[in-house]
RNA sequence: GGGGAGAUACCCAAGCGGCCAAAGGGGGCAGACUGUAAAUCUGCUGUGUUUUCACUUCACAGGUUCGAAUCCUGUUCUCCCCA
């Protein structure tokens, strides 16, 4: 199916600037096309999966996806984190977290022999003169017409800096960059960067005279409304040592049924009508859905055997058969404890509490068990005999963890 | 450049000399109910092994006071109006 027709049966075409033109290019031959994303962290998490899907989509549909790392706009702020003091990153910071992302990449593009390309806009913003920037490029721009901009008028009633401001300009920039240097036609992104994207269209309308395109996916939200991609712990990190390939398990696990097949259609390779027999059902039959969609998602990102051993995990730890020894744990030092451990000191060395307080608040509320028994009391010492042997800890119905001391 | 308003915990937002670790809402965590779902109800939600006690916190640094999130001074930042 070409890449249009499958994206918009994926229900993952939010808009798209002449669509019709749009499919027929696509569908007619190979296109390069491209996403952004900004190296402010040192790892991707769940919600750059949409866009990096679609790159891994179009790339077997046969396009030429390019990954664009916003590592000059990083250089100086990131303006979509509006609460947040703007980071200023520092150029070895941004260089590390690039390569970050580009090994996290590797895992769903093939980088090899051109067929995707990872570039950095720091490599051309850097060495742009400003007053040659303003001819050139400033002067294609009508302030009013940006003014207009959706994505500007709340700002408008909040404040604006200049630099924010100009983050349209500056992304506006990198299409026309990348559509000179490397024929570049289509970007994709999340809904929210539809005018900032729009932008860069626009410009290379007036500069090139030729014509590009932009597609934007929907943004994903849970039932409630709210960003996809957030636990108690924050963001669901692409890094296995920053978020464990059960945790990421479990997180796709136990998405909302509402959600199951847009989840489904928005990261995993499944066919539709796979995703549509598995969705069919309601009530508790979506779990058997909502297996196949953990055990994809951690297959495609962990590889097949850490999805199979995180699927075990969770069964062996979910049907109550005892703790199965793939369950995250906790090593420590059996010599250091030689009068055992309260379970208070249990709960924070194993990172299920933050802290004692909060370990308290835990048993208080009657939320933690040893070995699958509720326990009381937060004082109660778990012997040296005990901890050797290992136990497994549990907080609420959900959070399995084994703690063993060697 | 001038004038005005403001900065409170994860977020929004009350408080304007003691009864403030700080109302309310959201979010989060836990319990009940369930299907590892949703909705609903309940409890908790700064830290501390002295837990009707102690310590740290209301932008930052000082000051007044027996006592400050609240008053004063300076600093930084944000917004609004005028130029």
């Amino acid at each position: 199916m070409p890449f249009y027709e499958e994206l918009e049966d994926r229900g993952l075409v939010a808009q798209s600037t002449h669509p019709e033109e749009l499919r027929r290019r696509l569908a007619a031959g190979r296109v390069t096309l491209y996403t952004g994303f900004d190296p402010t962290a040192d790892s991707l998490h769940v919600g750059h999966l949409i866009p990096i899907m679609g790159l891994a989509r179009a790339q077997r549909a046969g396009h030429r996806p390019i990954a664009l790392m916003g590592g000059g706009t990083a250089l100086v702020g990131d303006p979509s984190g509006r609460s947040e003091m703007r980071r200023m990153l520092t150029p070895e910071t941004i260089a590390a977290n690039i390569q970050g992302f580009r090994r996290q990449l590797g895992g769903f593009l093939d980088f090899s022999e051109g067929a995707a390309l990872l570039v950095n806009n720091g490599d051309w913003l850097g060495k742009l003169n400003y007053l040659e920037m303003l001819r050139d490029i400033g002067s294609h721009f009508s302030v009013n017409r940006m003014l207009t901009a959706e994505c500007f008028k709340a700002r408008l009633e909040q404040g604006l800096s200049f630099l924010e401001f100009n983050y349209m300009i500056l992304q506006a920039y990198d299409f026309l960059e990348l559509y000179r240097v490397h024929g570049c036609a289509l970007q994709l992104g999340g809904d929210d960067q539809w005018s900032n994207m729009l932008a860069g269209t626009e410009l290379i309308r007036r500069v090139a005279g030729a014509d590009a395109f932009v597609l934007t996916y929907p943004l994903l939200t849970t039932s409630d409304g709210r960003k996809m991609g957030k636990t108690e712990k924050g963001a669901v990190w692409l890094d296995a040592n920053k978020t464990s390939p059960y945790e990421y398990y479990q997180y796709w696990r136990n998405v909302p049924d509402d959600r199951v097949r847009v989840c489904l259609a928005s990261f995993t390779f499944l066919l539709m009508d796979e995703v549509r027999r598995l969705t069919a059902q309601a009530g508790e039959e979506l779990n058997a859905a909502k297996e196949v969609l953990a055990y994809e998602a951690t297959m495609l990102l962990h590889g097949a055997a850490a999805a199979t051993a995180a699927r075990t995990a969770a069964r062996a730890a979910f049907s109550g058969a005892g703790a199965a020894a793939t369950l995250p744990a906790t090593e420590i030092a059996a010599a250091s404890y030689p009068e055992g451990l309260s379970l208070i000191e249990l709960l924070c060395l194993s990172g299920l509490a933050p802290s004692n307080r909060e370990a308290r608040r835990l048993v208080a509320g009657g939320g933690i068990y040893i070995n699958g028994e509720r326990v009381e009391n937060g004082e109660a010492v778990v012997s040296p005999e005990k901890l050797r042997a290992g136990i497994e800890l549990r907080k609420g119905k959900k959070v399995h963890h084994r703690l063993i001391a060697r």
